[in-house]
DNA sequence: GTCTATAGCCCGATAGAC
DNA sequence: GTCTATCGGGCTATAGAC
């Protein structure tokens, strides 16, 4: 792996671990094995390298948020379950430390508020087609409040687990209960069946690899 | 107002304004008129002065979580209601910038957690006694996960309306939308009339008046 | 209690040898 | 591409006059 892909994973990981603010180039250095000034070889600025960190979120937000339905509700649902909480862990210290790259951020900032609304939208059309299926007793009127509240309930998910105390590695059931979480929203509402397949897939979900760092 | 008071009552404002880690004891001091040094007199360190509002922020909490249902279920829940959202934006860069006071956060890491889960049984117990006056059509055993999700709503409300892109500041209805969302998890199972009222009450609560800076 | 002056530290970043 | 050495600057905190 070339040297500056290496300080791309390890500075994400780094960030995602201990905060952008804690991460100094000293600690980022120690932890490559290489000297500090090589770093500035690769990156410019440390805003250059969450500007090339950002690039990467933009990337896997646009390939996520092309995800649609496509005629296997339930596993199209699953799909983009997985999708979403990979990107929330992978991407977290983006989500999570705005107050801490103040104006490092243009990208982020310029994007945020589009995903989400296109976040809110993605999950209503998947919603949609478990309605369609038959699968989802949900009024039509009342399906947009519904994509929404469930998008906030994964998208606080991980920060709400570490504010109950728990570990959110992966590995230690933190996007198990916040996939279950969220599906209590309307698990009432779906077909029994359809409830469990949701589970199983929540539970393959889970099992996941996390982002090697 | 004793200049302690003075110091704590604009660290407070400018943390939630900027951010724990951007307010430098420069900026704070330029803020207050004073010279840098005397805060230091004031306070020994950057910590003790983060401690002695963790100290305001546990007793507001713990006054807030003493509220109970006290026979009137739509009037108790309003005021419940505002007293969360009080506490969210007085309070707000202590639950927001945590990655920020790395080591300084002793009274908010230590209590977080079940200050958390007793305001998910306080909701609830204000939702039981919608149940039992007979306003609110909700099966006993889905009133937990409920309660939780419009805990995680209320919680989280304030960022995500960041993230949409929205001022969070008094007056701007950001308190408003954040109090209309929870409603969207049982507003369909509220008596029409509790509905409308609990919807007059929100507005009341938007209207009031923010911490004094 | 409040000020000015400054210490001491760590940070991000540069210069230049190899 | 990688290293060592070092700089300038901002930050928290201290010393001591008033």
């Amino acid at each position: 792996m070339k040297t500056r892909d290496r300080i791309l994973a390890t500075a994400q990981g780094l960030f995602n671990e201990v905060g952008y603010g804690a991460v100094t180039t000293a600690l980022l250095a120690e932890r490559l094995g290489i000297a500090e000034g090589n770093l500035w070889y690769h990156f410019k600025t440390k805003r250059a390298l969450l500007d090339a960190i950002g690039e990467r979120f933009a990337t896997a937000i646009e390939a996520r948020l092309a995800l649609v339905p496509q005629g296997d509700p339930l596993g199209d649902y699953a799909r983009l379950l997985r999708a979403m909480m990979a990107e929330f862990r992978d991407f977290r210290f983006l989500y999570r430390d705005q107050s801490s790259y103040g104006d490092h951020a243009e990208v982020i900032a310029a994007g945020a508020s589009g995903w989400t609304r296109r976040s809110f939208a993605q999950i209503e059309a998947h919603l949609v087609a478990l309605v369609e299926a038959g699968l989802l007793d949900w009024p039509r009127e009342r399906l947009e409040d519904l994509a929404i509240n469930a998008t906030i309930l994964l998208r606080y998910g991980l920060e709400h687990e570490r504010e109950l105390g728990a570990a959110t590695a992966s590995g230690t059931g933190a996007v198990r209960r916040i996939l279950l979480r969220h599906l209590t929203l309307f698990e009432h509402a779906l077909d029994p069946a359809a409830a469990r397949q949701l589970k199983t897939e929540i539970e393959r979900i889970e099992a996941e690899e996390p982002l090697a760092a």
